[in-house]
DNA sequence: CCAAACTGATTGCGTTTTGCAAGCAGTTGA
DNA sequence: TCAACTGCTTGCAAAACGCAATCAGTTTGG
């Protein structure tokens, strides 16, 4: 019998799953970035992330239970990465990570539009961001008609960047309405 | 001119403060288990951290902004260590991390029960929890009667080992009430 | 039909971090 | 005076990290 946890303490569980530099900005590419195969992860990735730290973090996620691998039929080589309803379960705990790293922290004003989004969306939000994963991750079924919170995310942060673009050549992105605002459906910071 | 962030995504910005397997233990402690001294953290750490380690994650912590570390006036070579308002900003992260250790790991009742007080009480309570950390941890004065949230979880920890304990023993540790329930003014799960 | 590009990785190798045990100089309290 | 306590440091082995190059099989474009 060996020494599988340093605690039974909730929280050092789950630093002992995600207590490292990279397992979260992996999940969070999958997540937000829509990223499901190694190439689109290793290529895409902000950090610049190494290819045999992507692949030994994808097969400890796998095992860990937090993602699934399956293969691509569209290519006898791809793999499809898929989050598990354990690595869903993880958007309030990115929210809140990306709500403290907006307020202290040196962040970039068009890589954390979408945190700010997500912070004042508030559970609300956060709850139909988890039902667009799981229908992109699990298959589940979404009432037909329901708008896609990723792609506001993704809207605004594209916002973000032509108008930082724009202010060296023509500031002719503006909509009228503020980036990412859809309607009233979620509080400002609720509580 | 060095290169210092791997990119100025909030959530990349988190990890590189917090992202190893110690860090948020030592604010835990601190936090949660009103550990101020080395010897303190070294010697009630659940976890058995290594000395070096934690003086080492100590220094970090107090060049990050995390903690700010004086000298015991009560004795020539002790140091207390104290949260910053950046750490106590990251109550609603731990208690997010706690509840989603609670659902998907093999956590110990005994050591689960704060995150479950912490979880359900919300928001709430997470700004009466900061507010105590503001009073001992920066000086700030408190209304006079103010309730310890820290007081309630400890009781309730205490509540369910010495109730564990009874099992083989003696079952007289019943009070009455469900273990730190405080009225009705925390709500359950609020969204 | 063949070369180029793309697929998910693996390998080699040097650096950094971790983990464990022991030790240390100064301080305090009995 | 002396044992216990204070915040660390040191030495050393093992593991993890980070970088660049590479690989074999698959698909695609000409």
């Amino acid at each position: 019998m060996e020494e599988l946890h340093r605690s039974g303490c909730p929280i050092n569980l789950t630093l002992e799953i995600l207590g490292d530099r990279w397992s979260l900005i992996v999940i969070r590419d999958i997540m937000f970035g829509n990223r499901r195969h190694f190439r689109e992860l290793l290529q895409n990735s902000q950090e610049r992330i190494a290819s045999n730290i992507l692949a030994d973090r994808l097969r400890r996620l796998v095992d860990r239970g937090l993602l699934t691998r399956e293969d691509d039929p569209t290519h006898k080589q791809k793999a499809i990465y898929s989050l598990t309803e354990m690595a869903i379960d993880l958007v309030p705990l990115l929210a809140q990570m990306g709500a403290w790293g907006r307020k202290h922290l040196p962040v970039s004003e068009e890589l954390s539009i979408r945190a700010e989004l997500l912070e004042n969306g508030g559970q609300a939000l956060w709850n139909d961001f988890m039902e667009e994963l799981r229908a992109k991750h699990l298959g589940k079924q979404l009432p037909p008609g329901t708008p896609s919170v990723l792609a506001g995310l993704t809207k605004a942060y594209l916002d973000v960047l032509a108008k930082k673009a724009g202010c060296s050549v023509l500031a002719e992105n503006d909509t009228g309405a503020p980036a990412g605002h859809q309607g009233q459906k979620y509080g400002e910071n609720a509580v």
